[in-house]
DNA sequence: TGGGCGAAGATTGTATAAAGTTTCGCCTGT
DNA sequence: ACAGGCGAAACTTTATACAATCTTCGCCCA
């Protein structure tokens, strides 16, 4: 299922050495298997991928400017660690954002984009099912990629990609309660909008959707003086 | 002025080597020197700017995270060549992050922000009556990134900061005549709406700059023609 | 004479080694 | 006993060398 044959080079993130460095790392963090501060230190990865550091690095800097990535110099790289500030930001954004999307999702919608977002959303009651917290988050942000991609918008999709990592890191770092399922219901919902066509249904949806994501992270002051505590500790 | 003393490393721009080929190489695009196709070797612009291929390979390869460089594998870096579709994607995004950015800026008006914004307007005008088109393209997008910047929002900003750039080559590129003024006046009007905190104003007035620079671009079919005989021309 | 094949040249991709910086441990002096 | 400085180790940064790939020019053949 994954060989499909890209005659030049459609996709940025296509089979290179760097890019499986790059999508290895961005899942360990987004699976919560790097925590948020944590040393990347590139002989480490180098070993673990059987790449020289030439290429880590190269990989490294990519994800810096992804933001999920923070490079100190002449200190090496870490994992992000989102403030709260950060997190209200990169919500608005992505409100601002996917907002226009889904509207353009909803002109764009065809029987082979319907049948692919159906496959994903079966893909993510699975993964609920199962209890599968990881897998969840990560397809969560899938969807919200799918839409972006659906909407056939470079740029939008360029902005989100990023948004939807910060986001994944956002939601690992701050939400509340281990949230078992945030949300599947709302993507078929918006799936359903965007079925009908129904561009206002779909951005409400979309709206409710991102709102609840966000009242269930836990942003106030308390979560600041954590940060603090950690900056003063880290620097 | 610029002597801002920053305790650590506020800005990721600041003075590193590789800082400096990347912001060479963007004025010398920006400023129409190396035009859209060319070629950008790595030996090259190591030896302008007297550096190792390294940094030149990381300046560029940041530059075409950035969108105004396209690298091709085992072929080489180039000045990036929108398209009109591209174009078309440019401008809308900046509608939709622009229209925000101006709201949050009317909310972080300020005394020095506004001394900020008029001595820059001073600026525009001045290079508007040399009649240096390089220049006024250049503090055109520079106007835009201060609303940005002014708005508190860093990813906006970091959006922001590539649309701009991608513009400035679009412009470059596709405007029809050599527009000596492309809207200096706009930009005093926002500045107006701005001071006296009116969103509404401010919004329609930011809508309508958008709208005129993109009016005066020729992004119809024939455009693509003219690309493609450069494109000759350069290859 | 036109087209295809092939080798030389040039350019990029990758790895390795040298250089500089930070950090941590240890030692000495008060 | 504790603070401050010295030194070594580890790491990042930068440069250089090697390998792979593409382009180009020339040659041969139909």
């Amino acid at each position: 299922m994954a060989a499909k044959p890209r005659p030049k080079s459609d996709a940025p993130d296509a089979s290179d050495r760097v890019s499986r460095i790059r999508e290895g790392v961005t899942a360990a963090i987004l699976e919560h298997r790097l925590l948020p501060g944590m040393k990347l230190g590139e002989d480490e990865i180098g070993e673990i991928y059987g790449a020289s550091r030439t290429l880590v690095r190269t990989a490294l800097q990519q994800l810096a400017h992804e933001g999920i990535v923070n490079i100190e110099k002449n200190r090496g790289a870490f994992v992000a660690r989102p403030t709260p500030a950060d997190a209200r930001e990169v919500f608005e954004a992505r409100r601002l954002i996917e907002l226009t999307i889904v509207d353009h999702a909803c002109d764009a919608v065809s029987p082979a984009w319907l049948d692919r977002l159906q496959r994903h959303l079966a893909e993510e009651r699975e993964a609920e099912l199962r209890g599968d917290a990881r897998a969840s988050v990560r397809l969560s942000g899938e969807f919200h990629r799918l839409i972006a991609e659906m909407s056939g918008h470079s740029i939008y999709l360029g902005f989100l990609k990023e948004l939807i990592a910060r986001s994944s890191l956002i939601i690992l770092l701050y939400r509340r309660h281990d949230t078992p399922a945030c949300g599947t219901d709302h993507h078929a919902g918006i799936v359903a909008a965007i079925r009908k066509r129904d561009r206002e249904a779909a951005r409400a949806q979309m709206l409710s959707h991102l709102d609840e994501i966000e009242a269930e992270l836990f942003l106030k002051d308390p979560a600041a003086d954590e940060l603090r505590l950690a900056d003063v500790l880290g620097a």
